[in-house]
DNA sequence: ATAAAAACAGTAATCATTACTATTTTGGAG
DNA sequence: CTCCAAAATAGTAATGATTACTGTTTTTAT
């Protein structure tokens, strides 16, 4: 991600003006509204790279895609067993509880994964 | 999941005594050790099947391959981005200050996925 | 203006997972 | 215990999201 691409710039943009959490697919048929001959690999490549550099999330909920999110902040998604749609909620204190009250959302189990570095790794380097 | 079999009671008695948070790849090998002609295809399947009764856990950390942990309480997932290792941690209040103190871990995003119903789908039904 | 590095489009390959089929196992009824 | 339909299995083939490859185009610093 050394130098400029107008297929990124319209990758980002499409991340960020949306709160779908899309996949890969989903961004390349948008992006293609405006770069009609962007390849899916270049979609792909981007989508990588920017998740690499931390600009945005990679979501997994476990149905077979990898979902992206431009919001690169810690927060919660909320994936309903029913419809499959995923949206977002503060992270905050008594958090199951509290998630019912601020979004009509009834949990049922948390499946979340936490990035960083472990003990063992952090005394290694 | 109407029938036993000594396949799933096999896949399951591996699943419990560990915490490593195997893929199906993994705990087919492990399973080959009693059971040496057991099928890729029914490690999937009883995989499949013991996640959709809720009696394991499929976790997805984004690296490609499906996880699966046979303890099915709500949990943190602590993925280091150094080796890769999964490690659990306690659901609480102030989670991410205190995952420093309690593990050594720490933590710099985290991508949380709580299943449930939503507001929607709730009313619908 | 030029050239090396980086990115791209288009296509082919990979490989975790799922689907398929013929055979075996399970468990209840007689 | 025996029979049989439903369920599960082993082994293999197919699927499809993602990645790798290659020749061409774009970027950017000199």
């Amino acid at each position: 991600m050394k130098k400029y691409s107008k297929q990124r710039e319209a990758i980002l943009n499409v991340l960020r003006s949306t709160d779908t959490h899309p996949t890969a697919n989903s961004i390349y048929q948008k992006v293609r509204e405006q770069i009609p001959n962007i390849s899916l690999g270049t979609v792909y490549r981007n989508l990588s790279a920017l998740s690499e550099a931390g600009e945005i999330l990679s979501v997994n909920i476990g149905d077979g895609f990898e979902h992206f999110d431009g919001d690169n902040s810690p927060h919660l998604h909320l994936t309903c067993r029913c419809c499959g749609a995923i949206t977002d909620a503060i992270l905050q204190n008594d958090m199951l509880t509290n998630l019912t009250k601020s979004s009509g959302f009834t949990p049922d189990t948390a499946v979340c994964v936490i990035y960083g570095i472990c003990k063992n790794c952090k005394q290694k380097n």
